[in-house]
DNA sequence: GTACGCCTGGATGTATACATAAAAAATATA
DNA sequence: TATATTTTTTATGTATACATCCAGGCGTAC
């Protein structure tokens, strides 16, 4: 019974790593509220796993800034801010934009902005046709995204600063793909994913010609685009729920 | 005999901060070398400590970039090339540039303002004397500089940004602190001390003026000081035990 | 002399027991 | 009825036991 039976990536997982991601999806999903104390006994009879692996994978999520710890001991649900929602993606932005100057400015190796090049040219193959934008067009857009930031990350070719970008993008929101959903049902979304391929192939551009500013910018500016998403967002409630994590934001 | 005799601050906290506290402390001394696996029966034989609190640490430290896991399980003690340490750097002076210009743009309090002022005044006033750098007034300048990073920090009021922050300062040789003992030793240490200062004071007045990007610009090359001392520190690797960690850092 | 395999020692990951301390509930009281 | 207080319940932090697995050494065979 405790078995599970989904064929997913969770199978021949240490109880850690299996703690770990069934506790970010309890968060994310909302199973586990904004501010609500984490019970490890509860926690560990819903999963079925002992409190010491649920215990290091909450130690985890702290540092991930999911949870906070509590004075008198254990850890809380996050809540999260509009505000801090903005500063996150502007630090993601800064953070891929550092990235992007060191990439232009040190080289991207002749493979590398190959392998750029023909991510942002899938990506635009995906929206060349002008008629809707269907669910698996719209899942090829985000996978084709996520592929290019990750292409970013490697083309830095820094490891210290991997691991700060991963650190980065690892709320929600502030991730990449966090807002896709959201821009995704705005009217004109194949425009503005459109405009976003285009700082891609610029960026692309950039980091071949080593124009380390241009690129900086770009990677700035690009990430502007999801706190449009996050004011269209204020704009219509409605769609709030399109955003992961949704239920950790609390207006302020 | 296991208990610890001097009144530190470890002094009624947790198995797991003490574990913590004592593990950075090896590891930082060169206890535990680069690239050695540490194991937990000995280090929890050494301090006295039980293996799970230990364990907690070991995470911890990991998130904190200190330690890397092995694939067979456990951890090592990671080792930091000379690039790394100068990406550590560049992080740092991106984030506190960011810090800045958030602050500059949406404005410091009267109240921070006054305190960051005093807490250029006082270097200032530290610095004033022609004379020899004495401990004392090195002291005096590592605290007044440690206290001046910290405002900045809460100048910015954004806790996302802070935690950030603070895991970008956390690798040693990456903290504004880091290579001060390496600038004291210079001929001219007064001097670039002096101008360290001078651009704090040009922050200061970049706040008040609400000039973001004066304010980015001015700490991205104040980390560069930092960039300097580790050259310096190559020219000179007699100097390089000046340097927090020193056992960490291997050629590349 | 070298390569291969077995075997022993030790380390990690996990579960669990227990003491302390906090939170919640229930009772008594103004 | 609201509040203060005591009691009960529950959670956390820590130590420890144990199974599995990895690493390294020794012996043997070629």
């Amino acid at each position: 019974m405790p078995e599970t039976p989904t064929p997913s990536s969770e199978e021949n997982a240490s109880q850690t790593v299996r703690a770990l991601l069934r506790l970010r999806e309890m968060i994310l999903d909302g199973e586990l509220s904004a501010g609500e104390r984490i019970s490890e006994p509860v926690v560990a009879e819903l999963t079925g796993i002992s409190r010491t692996p649920i215990r290091t994978a909450l130690v985890r999520l702290q540092e991930e800034g999911l949870l906070e710890p509590i004075r008198s001991g254990g850890f809380r649900v996050r809540a999260f801010s509009l505000d801090e929602i903005r500063d996150a993606i502007e630090i993601r932005g800064t953070m891929e934009g550092l990235a992007a100057r060191l990439a232009a400015e040190r080289g991207v190796s002749s493979e590398r902005l190959a392998r750029l090049t023909a991510c942002v040219d899938e990506i635009d193959a995906v929206l060349a046709d002008d008629s809707g934008l269907s669910d698996t067009r719209f899942a090829a857009y985000v996978a084709g995204n996520a592929r290019f930031h990750e292409l970013l990350e490697q083309a830095c070719d820094s490891d210290v600063l991997r691991r700060q970008l991963d650190r980065a993008k690892s709320l929600p929101f502030a991730s990449p793909n966090g807002f896709l959903r959201v821009q995704a049902v705005a009217p004109d979304a194949l425009n503005t994913l459109r405009i976003a391929n285009a700082q891609h192939r610029a960026l692309v551009e950039a980091l071949s010609a080593r124009e380390g500013s241009r690129a900086e910018a770009l990677m700035r500016e690009h990430a502007r685009i999801a706190q449009r998403n996050l004011h269209a967002t204020l704009a219509n409630p409605g769609i709030k729920a399109l955003i992961p994590g949704a239920s950790l934001i609390v207006d302020s």
